[in-house]
DNA sequence: TGACAGATTCGACAATTGTCGAATATACTC
DNA sequence: GAGTATATTCGACAATTGTCGAATCTGTCA
């Protein structure tokens, strides 16, 4: 997309937190572990899938840019700290694949669970206690 | 990615139908209307953003390559039909998100919704006649 | 002071994605 | 048959993403 995207780190609004594959990976450590260095990230990311410190490090420092990170520095180390929270990445996530797949409306995507993905009886109390549990605390706390 | 990815269309399975922005874009036209030219779909997609013709053919020849979509050919016609249900295509993109954002598990993903997406009382109460629709339909049916 | 280990910097490359324009081919109308 | 309107083919280019290696730069320790 050859269209200018991306002025700087802070024209990027909350709701529109949109992670690659390869920056999942690496936040779900940040988060973890922060604030913590490369070589860290890279060897918890190494037990799952092994990759060259430089390969970790570039793909963090194009973060700093995008503004999902920040580093702090202490001597000649970096540590990495998550300038996004997790809830911010989940739900920027989840509102692409509503908005790409399902016109951005929730109702449809539950009609799409329960009809194709096999939603198990399991999973569907599961949901019905969720739903009655959420229900009594709106009752209780407002 | 450098990887060898993909090797032909038929090494594609089912469960991961993985669509790109402007896949997703020509793919529900295609399901809309097919079979269909390209400058149909073109001239469709003009209305909420316009793109040359030879955009919106160049993605959708490679969206035969990779399996997505098939020409049927009449004299120098190209008619275009897809290849993957829409359905398939909705669980591609659920999973995807799904897997990256909630460890590829729905409860945590339900309570996500509750806790942090503001699901309204309204959405809630929909989703329980969803559930309980379902509840009577397992009950009656099987 | 030198040398070694670990960290950082940076340029590079292949695939993918989004975009087009130019050249070519085909069908239809006078 | 010539001209016009469409379609198709193809090569190209910029950004993004995933991956590295080589060169450089500390900081520490014998």
């Amino acid at each position: 997309m050859p269209k200018a995207k991306r002025i700087n780190k802070s024209n990027r609004n909350k709701s529109a937190v949109e992670l690659t594959e390869a920056e999942w990976d690496i936040m779900k450590v940040v988060w973890d572990k922060e604030p913590c260095a490369a070589g860290t990230v890279q060897e918890t990311l190494a037990k799952s899938r092994d990759r060259a410190y430089s390969t970790v490090k570039t793909t963090m420092d194009r973060m700093v840019d995008k503004g999902f990170l920040q580093i702090e520095r202490i001597r000649n180390l970096q540590l990495f700290k998550s300038c996004v929270s997790e809830v911010d990445a989940k739900r920027g996530e989840f509102r692409k694949m509503l908005k790409r797949a399902f016109d951005g409306a929730l109702t449809p995507m539950m009609q799409f669970l329960i009809e194709h993905e096999g939603l198990s009886k399991d999973e569907a109390s599961q949901l019905r206690k969720l739903v009655q549990k959420q229900k009594a605390e709106r009752k209780g706390a407002k």
